[in-house]
DNA sequence: CTTGAAGCTATAGTTGCTAGAGACATTAGG
DNA sequence: CCTAATGTCTCTAGCAACTATAGCTTCAAG
C-alpha cells in the first residue's frame, strides 16, 4: 500500500490534486489507516495514471470521467470512447488553427517594432487598431492563456 | 456619449465584462448620469477595444494592464512593449509545439481504434499504459483546455 | 523520545469572465 | 401622461482545475 505522497510521486501528480480527485468523485474514498491516512492500492495508481495521461493530452475532468465509467465495463462497444477521443481530436485541432493565425499575427507585430519612442510602437499601435491586422481582418476566437 | 451597452456592442465586448474590467482597475472609473448610469467617451471605446484585440490575441490582462500603462506614456521607450510582445509569441509558440505533439498522440490513438469492443480498445488502452505513447516516452506539459 | 517531514481538514485564492436576483432608469408606444 | 419593455444598477455566486494557507495530527528516523 502507498501514501498519498508515494502515490503522487509515482503518477507525476501533486498530493492536493489527488485529494481534489478524490473530492470530486474521480478518484473512491481512499481506504484510511489506523490514524486516519489515505491508503492507496496499485489499482489507485493505474486509475491516476490514466487520469494523469488523459489531462497530459488535453481532457476535461468531465471527459476523463466518461472515460473511466466506459473502462469499468470493458465489454461494451467501445464507440463512445473513441467519439470522445475524436471530440478532443477536433478540439485541439481547432484550436491548433486559432493559435496558428495569433502566431502570425504576433510575429509581424514583433518584427515591425523598431525599437523606438513608444509613441512611434507597432506593438502598441496595432493593438490599438484593428484594422492595422493582417488582410482579413478577422479574429480567431480568444484563444485562453494557460 | 455611450451607455455601457453601445460601448458594449461597438467594441464587441459584453456588458459584465466592461463592469469587470472596470472592477479590476482596467478601465477608469467611468463617468455617470444624472440616473447613475456609466457614459463613455470615443475614448473609452479605444482603450476598451486595445483590450479586447489583445485578449484576441491571448495577452494576459497582467500583460495588457502593462500595455496599457506604457501607451500612455508614449515619450518612453517601446522596448517593454517590445519585451511583453515578444513573451507572448514565446508563449504561443510553446503551446503551439505542445499541441502538435498531443494532435499526434490523439490521432494515432483514434486512428487504432478498431471499434470493437472497450476491452481492445485503443483508446482507453493508451491512457491506461504511458509507455504505449510516441516513441520518446515523454510528454509535453499538460496543455489546459480551453 | 524527540524532531521534522508528511499527512489531515477546511477554507480561500487563482484567471477571466458569466449568470442570477432584485431594484432603479430610460425610452417607445398608445 | 402612463405603462410596458428594455437597459442598467449592485451584489453575490459559479465555472475549470487546481493551488495555497492555516492549524492540527501522525509517522519514521535518529
Amino acid at each position: 500500500m502507498l501514501t498519498i505522497g508515494k502515490l503522487g510521486q509515482q503518477a507525476g501528480v501533486k498530493v492536493p490534486t489527488i485529494r481534489y480527485y478524490e473530492q470530486i468523485g474521480l478518484l473512491p474514498e481512499a481506504e484510511r489507516s489506523a490514524g486516519n491516512q489515505r491508503l492507496y492500492s496499485r489499482k489507485s495508481l493505474e486509475r491516476l495514471a490514466f487520469i494523469r495521461h488523459a489531462r497530459d493530452l488535453g481532457f476535461t475532468l468531465e471527459a476523463i470521467r466518461d472515460l473511466l465509467s466506459l473502462s469499468d465495463r470493458p465489454d461494451q462497444s467501445c464507440a463512445a470512447a473513441d467519439a470522445i477521443a475524436k471530440a478532443q481530436l477536433a478540439e485541439v485541432e481547432s484550436r491548433l488553427a486559432r493559435l496558428t493565425a495569433l502566431k502570425a499575427e504576433l510575429e509581424r507585430m514583433v518584427l515591425q517594432c523598431a525599437g523606438g519612442r513608444i509613441a512611434d510602437c507597432r506593438v502598441i499601435e496595432v493593438l490599438g487598431d484593428h484594422s492595422l491586422c493582417a488582410t482579413d481582418h478577422s479574429h480567431p476566437e480568444p484563444e485562453l492563456s494557460s
